[in-house]
DNA sequence: CAGAAATGCGCAATCGATTGCATTTATATT
DNA sequence: AATATAAATGCAATCGATTGCGCATTTCTG
């Protein structure tokens, strides 16, 4: 098939009747090689159209230039926003990015973070999929000193570094606004809570509930998947109680809408008379009518620390692990304002 | 800094007392090796924790298994779509995807071209940036025959496979549902000619016009780059006409949402006063409100056949070029429906 | 049971670039 | 001019896996 002819520094090192040594030093700019013979070996190089070999020397080198990043769906905003910041930190200082999704499962994640090891990733950055409940995988990484940045979705029980936005205080002001906003009775669709995000949102909305005095009421949290289906079935059981709430704070934007839609449908009014929050600010949050109010999450900015922090540990000039937590920013929109 | 401690072939030939071709054949599933070997083989190699070093094997057998994806911007529905689309294929099939972003730069996308040539992507799959006028770092992907395809912004004058939508047929539709909804003199804001789908897209908006009899009216159209901001200034300048259009038909969903807002604003009525089709079919496009007409892209599905396409070029299965057009749908939506 | 055929495995080169050490060449010093 | 010193380049091994060819052992055939 294809002709074999790629010109590798030994044909440059013929041509000019020296070794593929000096070759390649010139090539590198090594300062051991004199300036008349570079400038003869790339001009020879220019005229044969030498292009290196990266993978020659990414095996001698012992260094792939490669991040691999694993994410549960690259079509999804928030994620995709990630991948676009981290690529571009990544570009500019000379590496490549190998990306892979998940799906949300688990046997997936795994396939692809050990052919992302065997194929010798200097770094992987990771969100972790859902369904994912072993770490052995990602373990392997700890082991052989490969740095691995969680973001997102983190796993609590690998050391390492972590870049996550403080869920936490992300539940606290969504449920604290909407106690401002005079909501009384507050409900929450959560998310799968062996994910850290999710459990953390919890937290902070049950927390606001109580530094707030309002008795909590289990009954008003539905834990789902979060999808959009899902949101349809929790909205209408949580509406169906003997006292239903007049505000939900949703785990995420999916959810917020199928459930504002539902509500809509049903002739229920937002905001006046059941408030919404959603989580992640998507694109669509700010468009639709009425516009959703939730947490802004700064995936692009995500990605460029991600980035930005596992090229310090693949160049060894950082040792010690951090967990970067980034602020969290509550959008007010329509469908939780009721002016107070 | 990391000890260098991954097992290679070698380690488990010196542990049985073999070779190491025996080793790497075994773990091949050569049938020259006998099944008694192949067992002990791979039990070492379990117990060695052996992971086979993908760059030597990439090296020695002058294939990365890695196909390279170029879009102008990850952090975009439709290209996100794409890029997940492949990826699902490709990761299937046994390769990795590398991407990067060229930011609708020349510069850059030339750049990142010639740095997978380096690494010696089995293909590349690109949707060129809208900046891009020369296309020699294309065409050496077409001098070494590394496969090569183009997806959505094609380059005319490179021979190779394409995979668009139907754009003219797209414009066609658009305009000619317009018509049929009732509407007179209909604007279009375009993209930038230089891209073919842009280019497609008007004269497929004025073969309408004509074989429906109406006059072209070249000041109804704004050449625009199709940001949000340049469908606000377009929307103006043409609503400040002295015969201003009573319908436009927008490049993308991002100028439809703009342009429509800012009519909104202006207290005219979509789709009374005047309708609104865009193109693209964003997630936002359906859910704001109006929802917003448009031409869904069949993005992931794109995505699949040029990770298809590409592989069965990899992997020499087909040897002639072609174009796949994949069929437009008109999504008919409230920005554009007035009952008719 | 000799010779043929099959089976199982190893040697050594190869992929292309890099690098420690050695060697050659040029320049400086006395 | 001879030696010391610095500068420029080459040799050969290395990174880890693959593979054509050949050798050795086993099995089969008449």
């Amino acid at each position: 098939m294809t002709k074999n002819s790629e010109p590798t520094i030994h044909d440059i090192a013929r041509e000019l009747k020296i070794s593929a040594s000096t070759v390649s030093r010139a090539l590198n700019d090594n300062p051991r090689i004199s300036l008349k013979t570079k400038e003869k070996i790339k001009a020879v190089a220019d005229s044969l159209g030498y292009r290196p070999n990266t993978l020659a020397s990414n095996l001698r080198n012992k260094k792939s230039n490669t991040i691999g990043i694993v994410v549960p769906l690259i079509n999804r905003y928030f994620f995709s926003a990630v991948i676009s910041g981290a690529e571009d930190v990544a570009f500019k200082a000379g590496y490549n990015v190998v990306i892979s999704q998940s799906n949300d499962l688990a046997a997936k994640e795994i396939n692809i973070v050990q052919s992302m090891f065997s194929n010798r990733v200097d770094g992987l950055i990771i969100s972790i999929a859902m369904q994912t409940d072993t770490f052995d995988h990602l373990k392997l990484f700890q082991r052989k000193h490969i740095p691995l940045v969680f973001f997102d979705r983190a796993v609590p029980e690998i050391d390492t570094d972590k870049i996550v936005v403080d869920d936490f205080a992300g539940g606290y002001r969504v449920t604290q606004h909407l106690i401002d906003q005079g909501y009384k009775r507050i409900g929450h669709l959560a998310g799968p809570q062996n994910l850290r995000t999710y459990f953390d949102r919890k937290n902070g909305y049950i927390e606001a509930l109580r530094k707030n005095g309002i008795a909590f009421d289990e009954s008003l949290i539905n834990v789902n998947r979060l999808t959009s289906d899902d949101g349809v079935t929790a909205i209408k059981l949580l509406m169906s109680l003997p006292n239903p709430p007049d505000a939900i704070f949703c785990g995420n934007d999916t959810t917020a809408l199928s459930a504002m839609i539902y509500l809509r449908d049903k002739g229920i009014r937002i905001p006046e008379d059941v408030g919404i929050v959603g989580f992640s600010n998507e694109p669509f949050s700010q468009v639709v009518s009425p516009s959703i109010s939730t947490i802004a999450q700064p995936g692009f900015v995500m990605g460029q620390k991600a980035a930005e922090l596992i090229i310090r540990k693949i160049e060894n000039r950082e040792r010690t692990y951090q967990t970067i937590v980034l602020p969290t920013e509550l959008v007010i929109r329509e469908s939780s304002n009721r002016g107070k």
